[in-house]
DNA sequence: GATGAATGAGCCTTCATTCAT
DNA sequence: CATGAATGAAGGCTCATTCAT
């Protein structure tokens, strides 16, 4: 909700023009939640608008349509996952233990705890009606994801530090206590009224998958 | 799907009362495929009845609603399931590393791998839309099985093969592997053309955890 | 619920004809009250089924349609009232006055205060949509009922009881608080708790309607 | 039917504002006439779209329900009738049968000879489907009607122009014959091809009501 | 004669989309 | 750029009617 741009008018393009990106990223952010609230087909453009704080028609000034809103939803809050992973492979020191504990803390503090936790809920929900958009998601996060860890176990074989495995495999089991949390967390959220203790579940998750991936 | 009703026409009876029992088996076999496939919202009746092989209007001869429809294929087709669980849980003998590989395999052997595989993904897919089905889902189903999980571990941990370890959250990551593959699988089917290597997947994933639990 | 008929075989046909007789009969008193209380379109055949304690399909075997039935419903259940008014007028002796008086009384007794009070309510509210039971009815019931009171009233002007005064309007004003009575009372019963005092509305009445006609 | 359908399309767009308040308007126009008609369940929402010159989607703009679309037909179509008598009563000047006279020919002038006559019908007819609605209309026209009238009577019991009489049902019996033809002209018309006198029968009904409340 | 499972046309209602203002 | 009235294509559900048993 970052209203108003009234402040100065030096320029007079960039008003306008400010205007309209926030009013793109409003839409884009009312249309997460509620896709992620109540799936793609229950969620009505009407509500969409409201949250926005326009109204239908305006919609159809910046997208195309349902389908196209659904698209850009996912795509555009998927980029920053993106690239924060790749930042976050690059800037890893250290031996391949920490690092796989960082990238798993990592994923839960920018995934997991924000509202881009919807997102994989909503890929999973909605991927048969999108085929194409989940042919880029799975490539462009989920492959890429499972190749970022995957590098850092392939560290540690080559180092030393954890057992020959077959590094793909090992990548998708670092990763999939993670997505499941994320997935279920949003499912059942109103099922674990005291809360769902996530530190203790990663803590235990790093602390097993450690011990059984080292060299003994 | 039709069932040969040709057996004995000796009762006079039988013949109807024996198509209507099917149809209610039929109707709930073709609306767990859809609803699975499209999602709640996105599954016509229509389209159900048809795949039933039957008219629009006869499905409400069978169910209330198309709400009550969806209700009774998550309770119908869970039900099986947990009670195969139950029965598992009291035929186990033999080491605490074995039960678990054993109860690993036997989740995708009876779910995983069948149409039940449909269910978690659909429920992940609905819960917020259906509360009271979901807490039920939770309850009966996912609480369930992690108690049983975790009724094995700590077998594990008392008779020494184990390490100390919160055995509720060591159930959990003993199983969100394989929830995690069940869902993924569903959303991701055509994506990975070359399938999945499930055997080698669930390999790794009992290798793994066991090195990680196992009392060094 | 139809019993074996296998007891007594003398009489073939009056057992089976007495049932389906009766059957025809509470099929037909089921669907006047729910015709009455619901309208023609708003009854559905399943109601009046089983109110007569039948299946859907036994109605069948009984009325083409359901407009087929509704107007049976009519026409059986007007007959009586038709034959029960041509009886009253022949038996009639006395003044024209009591005459008047009486005849007032008795289409209360017999219509107003019995279950065909529902017909003439159902007649006004449907009659657009049956145009030739309408009209049946119009002339079978209405004008046949007008004339006979005409009929009174013109005894009362001839013997100079009465003013000279058009008798078929006299009669139709004479009639018509009935009228309205027995159709208002069927829509506002729920909205005269403590009732309606008939027997006093009756009295003033014809206390006016005598004083109006009288001769001076 | 009756209206010439002069709401057509032919002049190039009007206002929308002039438009969206005119829609109100023609919707309920279109609706009594159908609802009057053909009653509440045989009224087909498309019918009355049609009638009023929109499409189907177009009446949820202005009503929420098919329910609510009947229940505002019968509240505004209403509401200036009862204006209409508590002005007629305020005005009333002259003696009581003068004014009694008055009242009769005005509620024909106001009511039974324009569209308003349709609704007493359409509430006999769906009186049972709506209570609400009913106990509004009994006690907003039917009863307040009475009592306007049953306050003319007791001014003429007083000042000794009648006959002392229990004033309710006087005024009943004043309207009665009046309900009655409204109510019968809608079901009849198409029986009565000649018409019906309204204007003797009007006359008729004064006279001996009059003559039959006079005082003697 | 009775049954009741099955049908299918049709209705009310919703909602993505358009377009004149 | 924004609006919001209007549209029309479905979809869920009902119910009179049929027919094999």
């Amino acid at each position: 909700m970052s209203q108003t741009a009234t402040t100065s008018k030096r320029k007079s393009r960039p008003r306008w023009k400010r205007r309209k990106d926030a009013r793109h990223g409003e839409i884009v952010a009312a249309a997460l939640e509620l896709f992620v609230e109540r799936g793609y087909e229950a969620t009505k453009l009407a509500d969409v608008a409201r949250r926005a704080g326009v109204t239908k028609g305006t919609l159809y000034l910046y997208f195309d349509s349902k389908e196209a809103l659904f698209k850009a939803v996912v795509r555009e809050t998927i980029v920053p996952v993106i690239v924060q992973g790749e930042a976050l492979a690059q800037s890893f020191t250290g031996s391949a233990s920490e690092l796989l504990e960082q990238l798993v803390r990592q994923y839960w503090h920018l995934v997991g705890e924000t509202s881009l936790a919807g997102i994989p809920k909503l890929m999973m929900a909605e991927a048969a009606t999108f085929p194409e958009l989940t042919r880029f998601y799975y490539e462009e996060v989920v492959t890429r994801g499972h190749r970022l860890m995957a590098g850092v176990i392939e560290r540690g074989v080559k180092n030393g530090e954890f057992r020959p495995v077959d590094v793909m495999l090992a990548a998708k089991l670092a990763m999939s206590p993670l997505m499941h949390a994320t997935v279920a967390r949003q499912a059942f959220a109103s099922c674990m009224p005291e809360g769902f203790d996530v530190r203790a579940y990663l803590n235990t998750h790093i602390d097993l998958y450690l011990h059984g991936i080292a060299k003994p």
